[in-house]
DNA sequence: ACTATAACTTTACACATGTAAACCATTTAT
DNA sequence: ATAAATGGTTTACATGTGTAAAGTTATAGT
């Protein structure tokens, strides 16, 4: 248990979304998706897997051929850590607080508008029922 | 003009923040408040504004006795492109996903819910207001 | 069987970041 | 006048990150 949370750095993210996005997937599989687009060598991605397996956010299975890596923390806790890191350091934790700049700085889209409005519908409701019991 | 927007690191993060809460500066103001709270010594501080300086996110003054520093971006500068880097990195830019990230994992507080509707309210106006122009 | 490919290990190197000591010059307080 | 404080420069060193070449072994296709 207790997955330590670890903070990865951009080049790394791009790996990890990649094996989020599919898993698992072994060396050159990752290099023939992530080379084109990122102009990283073979060598560059075997050294960002070794750290990432360092930091314990990527383990592989034995896969007869070549090794099969899996992530084995979830995109959604790295982003969460990630998140809330940036939210403490620059907004002293207060979500209202970044929505306003955001607001302020290049504005909301419609679609951000209307898809707020609904978290906010759902929050309401969560916090009326917390009073119940 | 032209304010490149650069990147702070954590600990150049709580430099600036001291700088953006009052200016002008001198070095010994700076590490009688900063040295307290972090357990930095003289030199890392003043290695900071070196390398703050060399970013061009502050200047000095030279008066008299000691240089007087002061930001040269605002701290809204440096917090929206923070903010965005995020944003784009692990969001694809959308706003509502942040916020719906965070609303699952951690919860809004009803601070967060009051003041999140007045931005909504103000956003919604605004978007009417275009449309007639 | 032989060679091209794939997989993996080791090593490297530059730049960023956190952290600081050593040293020198200049004031200011005693 | 002398010591203590202040201001500043130079140098250092470990760790993280981006980027990769070289070398070794296994394997698969011909």
């Amino acid at each position: 248990m207790s997955h330590k949370s670890v903070s990865l750095s951009p080049a790394e993210w791009q790996i990890m979304e990649h094996l989020w996005e599919q898993h698992p997937r072994t060396l050159m599989e990752l290099v023939r998706t992530l080379a084109p687009e990122t102009g990283w060598s073979k060598s560059t991605i075997v050294t960002m897997i070794g750290r990432l397996e360092t930091k314990g956010a990527l383990q592989y299975s034995e896969g007869g051929r070549a090794r099969l890596y899996s992530p084995t923390i979830t995109r959604e806790q790295a982003v969460m850590r990630e998140t809330e890191t940036l939210l403490h350091r620059l907004y002293h934790g207060s979500v209202a607080m970044m929505v306003n700049t955001l607001a302020d700085g290049r504005g909301l889209s419609s679609e951000d508008i209307e898809e707020l409005a609904a978290i906010l519908l759902r929050a309401k409701e969560e916090q009326k029922e917390k009073q119940h019991e």
